[in-house]
DNA sequence: GATATTACATAGCCTGCCTATATAGTGTGG
DNA sequence: CCACACTATATAGGCAGGCTATGTAATATC
């Protein structure tokens, strides 16, 4: 059996540390002219490819106005196009353009050297506990996702 | 000498289960009728005292404009009252109420118990793993706060 | 073919953030 | 001791991002 001294999590600490650095990620994708919201949008329709208004609201959970706005900023910065579905007049297609594709990786490359750097100045053990506690950490989200279902 | 995978911190992981955890902590402070900004506002009154406006401003990284239009929220909505600094005219004392102490106490409570709630649905290797890294993500946080300043 | 439904857009409102500037109290040099 | 500079906060105006309610146009359905 393993020695060693019982740590339990704290969650204000847990809060804390989870807070301090989504602000420093969302600070960086600002400083560069992006934002999480527009981000994410890029982001779902690089991995779902071209997608309607509706589903994209509903895949990142927001309200359907509130894509439609955001959709049009993009479209307006040249990130996406939006196109009438041919065989529904109603519908939007929304796709990245070859500029959007490139921002998009280009905000994802900068964010992951940004992280290498701060974890460059961490201990090798600082480094081992983050990357086995990754894992564990998307699937703390998970449950948290499904107690917000249940509630 | 342990053998184990060797494991490095996937950037875009690590990014994604930070983000999504930080989303599901928001969404609870404004399903109970709060918000991230009012609540740091109010754990910084518990910790500091009394401040002014602008010491405020300056402690949480936000405009002096930007702090005094969520004092006055806050004082509306009577979790805070503002008084003028006996001896300088000039300056505003914000302090907690009661009733602000005791929503901000209920609100980290509440905050903690889905954390708890949450790490719960976990295995005892997952809450382990998040408790040993709960520190080094905040060492990561201040690395993080370091760069940006050597920017 | 009239009507219901669906997909998106628009209107109007809120929070939160900013910069620029006004106002009022303090402090200071002459 | 008063004009002037400075400092603390407030106000004005603007943008992003979020919401609900509702309008409009295309599609489906009976």
């Amino acid at each position: 059996m393993e020695v060693r001294t019982l740590t339990t999590v704290k969650p204000d600490l847990l809060n804390s540390a989870v807070t301090r650095l989504f602000a420093r990620l969302r600070e960086h994708l600002v400083d560069q002219g992006a934002s999480v919201p527009a981000v994410r949008v890029l982001a779902q329709l690089r991995d779902r490819g071209p997608s309607r208004v509706t589903d994209l609201a509903a895949a990142l959970q927001v309200s359907q106005p509130t894509m439609t706005q955001q959709l049009h900023r993009l479209a307006e910065q040249g990130r996406i196009v939006r196109t009438i579905d041919a065989g529904d007049g109603r519908a939007v297609r929304a796709e990245l353009t070859a500029q959007g594709r490139a921002v998009l990786d280009s905000l994802v490359a900068s964010r992951s050297a940004l992280l290498v750097a701060g974890l460059d100045h961490l201990d090798e053990s600082d480094r081992d506990a983050i990357a086995a506690a990754t894992p564990a950490l998307a699937r703390l989200a998970d449950a948290l996702d499904g107690l917000r279902i249940q509630k």
